[in-house]
DNA sequence: TTACTCATGTAACAAGTTACATGATTTA
DNA sequence: TAAATCATGTAACTTGTTACATGAGTAA
């Protein structure tokens, strides 16, 4: 048995998808991407990231040399073998065809359940908040690069189609 | 401060769901109704529900009540409270209307930085294996409930998205 | 000089997973 | 009677979170 893990985790995707794209990367600036992110769920938590990385470097997916500079800012970059999987992860038809994890979705079921007056009033604050992450997600569009912008254009159209799913369950009732 | 949490994670409200919408349902059932759901991404691993209703029952939002049964099945219910929270745990817009955790969307960014040719070709094996989930979930779209079958519909109408999204990438090249 | 940001990292904790233990009941 | 299923639960592990420690540089 080999005790080598030998799939990426969606974290470990993510981190490295990230040093890829961006060149001369630090733990620290893929931390600042994952907060700024509207349309990823982690925070980028330091307990996260960090061993994360670590491990990526043990594994020999990720090279860290530390820089001159006197914060001891750590340069990282991906070696053949870290982009090699990388692109497997990328390319994985079952990860990626999975549903995931979606709170509107979950809910959606009981929103039946529940009587007609509150679910009214639910809704009603459920749709605007919806239009409002919409329109905060429109607003970074243009701020953050591409490959940020492909995930803020998909949850965008997810938003959007909670709305126009929220818009049909009304004009049913 | 107040050490008891007044919140319910995703999971616990997703059991809590459960637990209302079917009646007399065992801690079993729920973990079964987890495994066999293709919406939810939750394992329904016994150790995650036997010590999620727990913790609830402690919490004073289920009852556990000991059947005849020489099995040691226990019979769960909500309190009065229980309802409540479950209430407030639906209705809550913040959490419903946030994004979630989407694989497809987590790859979205990347699929323009791999090679052409290794793209057409992740792209046809994903659209396949959509395809096949989208069967799938319109297959167990009769066989479930309706809080399931609320859930299954959104997934179909994500799976949906992700081809016409898939479509337009492929139809601009 | 106080406070904020840059930068890395660890510790305590929370919440999930698999694998196992236990024992009754049903089916082959 | 052997195996599968019903049913509950625990133990070891993984992976994430917040909060803290540490220390350098920057702006008020």
């Amino acid at each position: 048995m080999n005790s080598r893990k030998d799939f990426l985790t969606e974290l470990e995707g993510a981190i490295l998808s990230e040093i890829h794209h961006r060149q001369r990367t630090t733990a620290f600036q893929v931390r600042k991407a994952f907060q700024v992110s509207p349309s990823l769920e982690w925070s980028g938590s330091a307990g996260a990231v960090y061993p994360a990385i670590s491990k990526m470097v043990t594994a020999g997916l990720v090279t860290s040399e530390a820089t001159s500079s006197k914060l001891k800012t750590r340069l990282l970059a991906l070696t053949e073998d870290g982009k090699t999987r990388l692109n497997d992860w990328i390319c994985d038809p079952e990860r990626a065809a999975s549903v995931g994890l979606d709170p509107f979705r979950l809910r959606a079921g009981m929103w039946d359940k529940i009587a007609p007056a509150i679910r009214r009033r639910a809704f009603e604050a459920l749709r605007q908040r919806i239009e409002s992450e919409i329109k905060a997600l429109v607003a970074q569009l243009r701020e953050l690069d591409a490959v940020e912008g492909q995930r803020i254009e998909l949850a965008i159209v997810l938003q959007r189609s909670r709305l126009s799913w929220l818009d049909q369950r009304l004009t049913e009732e």
